[in-house]
DNA sequence: AAGGAGAGCAACCGCACGGCT
DNA sequence: TAGCCGTGCGGTTGCTCTCCT
């Protein structure tokens, strides 16, 4: 076991000892056939695969271990960098708001991890995939649902497990404030095959369908096979009342396991019946300063900026001075869109002026330079989809994606069958003020901008729409909490201002694409201009 | 206090895809 | 067109830590 004391951080500073001792991957060093180094990474291993890519940029990792004599094969590298050195990355654990993004992306989605990733900015793969391993085993264990009522799975699923067909393929977020009136109830069901037991096991896989959205690679029409626990018994499952009136939800009865008592009698300690409400994974969140692993990358880059206390607090076991061989450049995502420097100067905010120190290959993987470019972390307040739907929006201002498509046409029902009680001013995303002041903002933009492009006149239309249909985040916990330890305090607007702040430093990369931000183009001020608006009101609000 | 079970997570592995020659 | 290479993705492994009995 490592200790954060001394001597042993010494040595890992030193890079005598891995920084990751415990929690993963082996643990133990092993020498490949190839000679090649496996298992934890050492604080100079890290050194040596930072400074490779600060000097060459990222890809071709496979010359990493020949130029920089890095005894690791191109992938690790790859992986650890990905995973823990690239700037940006924001570690700890998940907000509420992520954690419903990411039970929204899996249902449409499933598996796919990347995918997934790409539209949680600052979060990995590996990250949501653990997450949601760990929540598929919770949730087993607690007799529970994997998806919240509001949340229908929409992606193909084959598997060789017992899993029903499902029809098809939306995801419907139904807002959980919003009474379904008699008479206009929008279709909304699981609807399973009818199947005997028998029929149950090793099904085919299913047919993709055709599209499952707009965003969707052409990977994504491939079957996947789901290991994880099935969110359908279609044994068990309990339809429940579904009445015109009332909101549907569903109720899972598990079987029984053939061997020992059920699941459900076990005792867990995170059973949502008994457990006390407490702090979501604080265990987790010190195990932050266990110094095992790598320093928190994202929070570096602003430790010395008053911006975050929160984060410099948690990182101060990896401030400079304590930990002198490693030095963290100012630096920025630069897998954000690349903005022309020239037109973009923050540095009056809490950016460094100072461009990106990383020589950044011009080219990023195509799905994550599209994914990516995507995303605006508006506000953690706001709900995720909306930020996402306006950042959607941003880059297509003259189409709409389809997931602003889906929530418009959410939103268009909501607002049909709400009779208008959904105003932004009742029931928006953000509270009264808040929510005001952002849409202000939106709105001065629209303004700023609406004689460009009378697309935009639409937009403005549909944003309002989904400001006024996405439920207020306080609802938000409540509906993917896993055991009712869902964070509370942690999900407050307030004390996610500090991540705020680096999401949204993160949207503005520095020169690293400087060629890119010299190939500028009339949508790209436009998207700057959004951009800058949309901070600044976030930042009124925040000072 | 000790042991076991479970949680959490880093890292590895195999496969697939796309670009290049 | 085929083969090679680099890369990305999803699944799995194995370790430490924490909590409970």
């Amino acid at each position: 076991m490592t200790t954060n004391n001394g001597s042993i951080w010494e040595l890992h500073r030193e890079g005598m000892l891995p920084l990751d001792s415990g929690g993963g991957g082996g643990g133990h060093v092993v020498e490949g056939s190839d000679g090649l180094k496996k298992g934890p990474w050492t604080a100079a291993e890290d050194q040596t695969l930072m400074e490779y890519v600060r000097k060459h940029g990222e890809g071709n990792w496979n010359a990493v271990q020949r130029n920089s004599g890095l005894n690791r094969c191109g992938k690790s590298c790859r992986l650890r960098w990905a995973n823990h050195l690239r700037p940006n990355l924001k570690k700890g654990v998940f907000s509420p708001e992520e954690e419903r993004r990411i039970l929204e992306l899996h249902a449409k989605y499933g598996n796919k991890w990347a995918r997934m990733a790409s539209q949680l900015p600052g979060r990995t793969d590996n990250e949501i995939k653990n997450y949601w391993n760990t929540r598929v085993k919770r949730r087993q264990r607690q007799c529970l649902p994997l998806y919240p009522h509001d949340i229908k799975q929409s992606h193909s699923q084959a598997t060789s497990l017992t899993i029903p067909s499902l029809t098809p393929l939306t995801t419907t977020i139904q807002n959980p404030f919003q009474p379904i009136t008699n008479g206009s109830t929008p279709t909304f069901s699981f609807q399973t095959q009818t199947q005997s037991p028998t029929q149950s096991h090793h099904l085919p896989p299913l047919s993709p369908p055709p599209s499952l959205s707009p965003l969707s690679s052409p990977h994504e029409t491939k079957p996947t096979t789901l290991t994880s626990f099935p969110p359908f018994d279609p044994i068990n499952i309990i339809t429940s009342s579904f009445s015109p009136s009332s909101t549907p939800s569903f109720t899972f009865h598990r079987p029984a396991p053939i061997l020992g008592a059920p699941l459900c009698h076990k005792r867990y300690r995170d059973s949502i019946v008994f457990s006390p409400p407490r702090f979501p994974n604080l265990k987790r969140n010190t195990s932050m300063f266990r110094t095992r692993s790598m320093p928190d990358i994202a929070s570096f880059q602003l430790t010395g900026s008053n911006s975050m206390p929160a984060i410099a607090s948690l990182t101060r076991t990896y401030s400079m001075s304590d930990n002198p061989s490693f030095d963290f450049p100012m630096t920025f995502d630069h897998s954000f869109p690349p903005l022309p420097r020239s037109q973009f100067d923050f540095s009056d905010n809490f950016l460094s002026p100072a461009g990106s120190v990383y020589s950044v290959q011009s080219e990023l993987p195509s799905n994550q330079v599209s994914q990516t470019q995507l995303q605006i972390s508006i506000d953690n307040n706001l709900s995720s989809v909306a930020g996402a739907t306006l950042a959607a929006a941003a880059e297509e201002t003259h189409s709409r994606s389809g997931l602003l498509d889906d929530l418009l046409q959410e939103a268009d029902a909501l607002e049909a069958y709400g009779g208008g009680n959904n105003s932004r001013t009742t029931n928006g995303i953000l509270g009264s003020s808040e929510e005001k002041h952002v849409l202000d903002g939106y709105d001065q933009w629209l303004q700023s901008t609406s004689s460009v492009d009378g697309h935009l006149n639409s937009m403005h239309k549909d944003f309002s729409k989904l400001f006024g249909s996405i439920p207020s985040s306080e609802s938000v916990s409540d509906w993917y909490s896993d055991s009712g330890e869902v964070s509370n305090a942690h999900s407050s607007g307030i004390t996610d201002v500090s991540l705020d702040m680096q999401q949204m430093a993160s949207m503005f990369p520095t020169d690293a694409t400087a060629e890119h931000g010299r190939a500028s183009s009339f949508r790209e001020e436009e998207q700057l201009s959004y951009h800058m608006d949309m901070n600044k009101v976030l930042m009124t609000q925040y000072s």
